[in-house]
DNA sequence: GTAGTTTAGTTGATGCTTCAACTCAAGGTA
DNA sequence: TACCTTGAGTTGAAGCATCAACTAAACTAC
């Protein structure tokens, strides 16, 4: 057992709990408006979104895995509910048979148009709204900073 | 259907979306080392964590939840988890009977002890070394601000 | 052209989280 | 005393996420 363990300092610890208590509570407070309101989660209504901002609310399976930050097999079981909704369809592409195109359909985007402005106001409420612009600027720096050394590790 | 929804401005989208990668991404992230070199979720670790740190290595369940950043219902299945592997001892508190009583016992706190140096490596390797001490600062604020908010909404 | 490899996606099992319903103890209140 | 209410925690069911195993298509290279 290796003692040189750096430890975190006190201010390094104040801001850890911080983000900490933050990663517990807004995804939790996020998913339970949208599945009082829309009986959606954060990730459903994600996914949805992004169909909607793809030319021809289209996009292939892998694609819209990174598009909304999660894996492709959660993402297959996801759209798998969201068709048997109604709200996605799934189509193999012709120029290449490996590859599934997901669509959105016109009921799930009539779907997501109701979903949009309740969650848009709880992240307002949540997120911007507590938080000056300046502060906003800060918290993309920072989001972005964290998010690439994240995915330098779990890309490789 | 009210179509005075305030939406988010191009600066507000960006920061969003930076926010919600990191509340999609981080927690698997470090979920994944824990689990891999220690067999423990975050939310299990923090709550041998928070026991850790009581005096007499105790706490009341309630209180524990609220330390842990978790529902009192989340923490009991854990809990019992726990205290299934020996890592935690319940029992009722004599002075009121509604009140349980969690308590580390020293195999849990041989294995905190353990899982500790690679979980804390993983928080510098993620957040803190990402960060100059000023970010650092300034996502301590706007931690918290959001906590207020979310905690303000979910509690009344 | 066929054998092996890589790429894309799906599936099933397992485990965790959430929600609502429940138990049990303690504090009123009449 | 009996009754109601509140507070603290537990439990079971249902839904969701994750992981590993799998299928199938396309490329590679002999």
């Amino acid at each position: 057992m290796a003692d040189d363990v750096r430890w975190l300092d006190s201010d390094e610890l104040q801001g850890w709990i911080a983000l900490a208590g933050l990663l517990f509570k807004l995804p939790g407070a996020l998913d339970f408006q949208l599945q009082r309101d829309s009986g959606l989660n954060h990730f459903e209504y994600t996914v949805l979104a992004a169909l909607s901002e793809s030319p021809d609310r289209s996009r292939r399976m892998s694609d819209l895995a990174g598009e909304a930050n999660g894996s492709l097999s959660r993402l297959s079981h996801v759209v798998k509910r969201l068709e048997r909704r109604g709200f996605v369809r799934r189509r193999p592409f012709e120029e290449d048979g490996r590859i599934t195109v997901a669509t959105l359909t016109d009921e799930g985007y009539a779907y997501l148009v109701e979903a949009a402005p309740g969650h848009v106001e709880a992240v307002r409420r949540y997120v911007i709204d507590a938080l000056t612009p300046e502060q906003l600027g800060q918290l993309k720096a920072i989001s972005d900073q964290i998010l690439a050394k994240v995915d330098a590790d779990r890309s490789c």
